[in-house]
DNA sequence: TTCCGTTAGCGAATTCTTTCGCTTATTGCC
DNA sequence: GGCAATAAGCGAAAGAATTCGCTAACGGAA
């Protein structure tokens, strides 16, 4: 019965992972002090987040130092795909045409975006250049 | 303490209103059915679910009729928006155009959503026709 | 009206997520 | 070595999500 463990990161789990790809490799003190910033969350806690991690391979961490240094096991790219993946199967019935469609009409992109995307469609419709 | 509920649908919500946006207006027998083809899950557990979910406001019911009749509140484009919204947020750093970099190039779509998605992009980019 | 099958609902059990208090270990400093 | 400060770890608590057994209510057939 219950739950069943998802097959993504959690939402404390991600920001967490985000600290780590975003400062590269931290101590838990790093990952703590970011963390307090964002939400305001005690020290044990983060340990304990930490902990639950390594048991789920997210994070893995170098106990040859003092203070202990973790850092994630998937790069970021990968997780974000994954999760993207899950959302258009989820809520997109399998249609990443239609999540894409709906991301550039319903949110912002840079004038930058838009011109990789447009090399990106090039690209993928075959048009010479 | 404990987990903040989640301004998203869950898993099994997402189900039931996915039986709701493509079957139309139901009620628990027809949810029931879909479910139980999907993952085998007893009656009263939809029931139960549906309940949760007229609590949340996720779905509203008629019950002027026997059995119930169920529709959700809010249509599927709408739902989908939140959450596409959502992940951009928490995975992709606010950036919709990288998750729609990521999407084309890692995700397969057709020949008429690529053209679609020009058509947008010459709109979004001010193309002249 | 009575009985039976269908529909609705409740409450509890289970698991996952997130939190923190308190204890233990380690380290650098005197 | 002894002490204070920092780091790590554990276990429990609280709440969310999901499940189902069992009971109650309803509606139509005999």
């Amino acid at each position: 019965m219950g739950r069943p463990q998802s097959s993504q990161p959690t939402e404390v789990e991600l920001q967490i992972l985000r600290v780590l790809w975003e400062g590269g490799p931290s101590t838990v003190g790093e990952i703590h002090k970011a963390l307090l910033l964002q939400k305001g969350t005690n020290y044990s806690t983060t340990v304990k987040m930490l902990s639950v991690m390594l048991d789920k391979e997210l994070v893995k961490r170098d106990e040859s130092t003092r203070p202990h240094v973790y850092r994630p096991v998937a790069p970021q790219k990968t997780t974000q795909q994954r999760m993207l993946r899950d959302l258009i199967q989820k809520a997109y019935d399998g249609s990443a045409g239609s999540l894409v469609l709906q991301a550039l009409s319903s949110q912002k992109a840079s004038k930058e975006e838009l011109a990789e995307i447009r090399r990106l469609l090039d690209d993928l419709q075959g048009v010479e250049s």
